[in-house]
DNA sequence: GTCCGGTCTGACGTTACGTCAGGGTCAAGC
DNA sequence: GCTTGACCCTGACGTAACGTCAGACCGGAC
């Protein structure tokens, strides 16, 4: 007999041990992920210690959202660890500059307003739609020196919420006074003033300085189009938004 | 004749204007998300204005993250669309944790020795392990009131790249003092010292304290259960935090 | 012998489409 | 009238990481 390893663990033991399911050990073992060291004759899996080890890297790399594939690549001998990590990191950052912006637009959505009553729709859409041409825009990111992101990178101020109710209260005064403005010239000294204010704090959360996108107003302007949800949800004024584009336009 | 709307647009014009693509339109009719106002008598889809508004609310949603199951029901005319964003925002940044967690375990593994080597994936299992403890035990958050919840959502210090550069200093001078201690007695003051940095260093990115699983010192101890692709990345000693695992245990 | 808990192997369901494959449609040019 | 190229249609399979049955076998206890 050779020496066998102290012990061997059937599948629902083992996965307990690791924090598993039985249904994922299944599942690596078809992948060819974790294949159990043995079977027994009845062919149930038998999983040894240093199973465990390699489980136990998968789950720690399942955690830092690789996926199978990319991890199984890595358990061979030759894999370059460092780069993967950080490259994954890159995704992981990715992926939460993403996830900010949906929290900004909804943030900016539902707390814009004093009475934080309903959610604008109008301002919602207005923000994801700034958002997207921002994250369009983002050549910037290609073109620019590896300095030049960093900086980008550095700048992002990421939400507190102090600066989540401060922001709050900005956008209620700003859309009262604009409310209050509505006569006025869009070209007008007090218009601008107002547009800039809208300019800085869309920037607040979008991170960066916006984009108008020329061509929306006439689609705030017509509700007709809108179904019949949106139509509830609205407490701003297209005719605000439809002001400070103009205003943002006649600054040319 | 009645009185048709202005215009109507086929499949490619349609998603372009939108900014989806034509087969994410078929999904979507299929799905009754958005089924086009008429069909030409060949079958192609054709869609108006209409269309169009209530397509650039599916956009805005998705890109909130929603799933289009809720979609749908945020279309339907008596949904609350509030109350929806708010969820979603609390979905959005439960996974914002965890990406921040992913993203500091990484960091800590990756640049917590000051040559920026290997990463350490006794490190990097070590913090994982702790976060998902810290995860299980956030029972804190359910039992807890809903002030405490708040402060501890505040408190969340978010990597900056400063702090990163500070505590991956911090990491390498202390593994290097834990390394010169190693013959000391875990008890002793000294030992006590530096379990005491190791585990404010850890609470700096794991963003609470963290509680030291107990049984995993025999894993770190025996490096026979590792698979050959762990082995090359270690530059971190297995009775460092052997060591400090100990002092940990004696300080009770 | 039987019962209960554990294990096995398919196989379908999930999410939001991408990507063919096979086959009509439409307007333009010859 | 015919071809051509750009567009349109409807399936149907693929993706990621398992969850969830369904049907059948195994192993120890009573």
């Amino acid at each position: 007999m050779t020496q066998e390893p102290k012990e061997l663990f059937k599948a629902q033991e083992f996965a307990r041990l690791a924090g598993v399911t039985v249904r994922a050990l299944h599942h690596y073992d078809k992948l060819g992920l974790l294949k159990p060291k043995q079977r027994s004759r009845s062919g149930y899996r038998l999983y040894s210690p240093r199973d465990f080890g390699r489980l136990e890297q998968i789950v720690v790399l399942k955690y830092l959202g690789m996926p199978l594939k990319q991890i199984r690549r890595l358990l061979e001998p030759d894999a370059n660890l460092s780069q993967a990590l950080q490259r994954q990191q890159a995704v992981l950052l990715e992926k939460r500059r993403q996830l900010d912006r949906a929290v900004a637009a909804i943030q900016g959505a539902q707390y814009s307003f004093a009475g934080r009553g309903e959610p604008d729709w109008n301002l919602l859409k207005y923000i994801v739609q700034e958002m997207e041409m921002q994250n369009n825009t983002d050549w910037t990111k290609k073109y620019y020196s590896a300095e030049a992101q960093a900086k980008v990178e550095t700048r992002k101020p990421l939400w507190s919420p102090e600066l989540q109710e401060r922001v709050s209260r900005e956008w209620a005064t700003l859309f009262a006074d604009v409310e209050s403005a509505l006569g006025e010239d869009p070209a007008s000294p007090k218009a601008q003033e107002l547009a800039a204010r809208w300019k800085k704090l869309l920037g607040e959360f979008t991170g960066g300085d916006p984009q108008i996108q020329q061509g929306l107003n006439a689609m705030y302007a017509d509700q007709s189009n809108w179904p019949p949800a949106t139509q509830k949800a609205h407490a701003i004024k297209p005719e605000i938004i439809d002001f400070i584009t103009k205003a943002m336009r006649a600054a040319r």
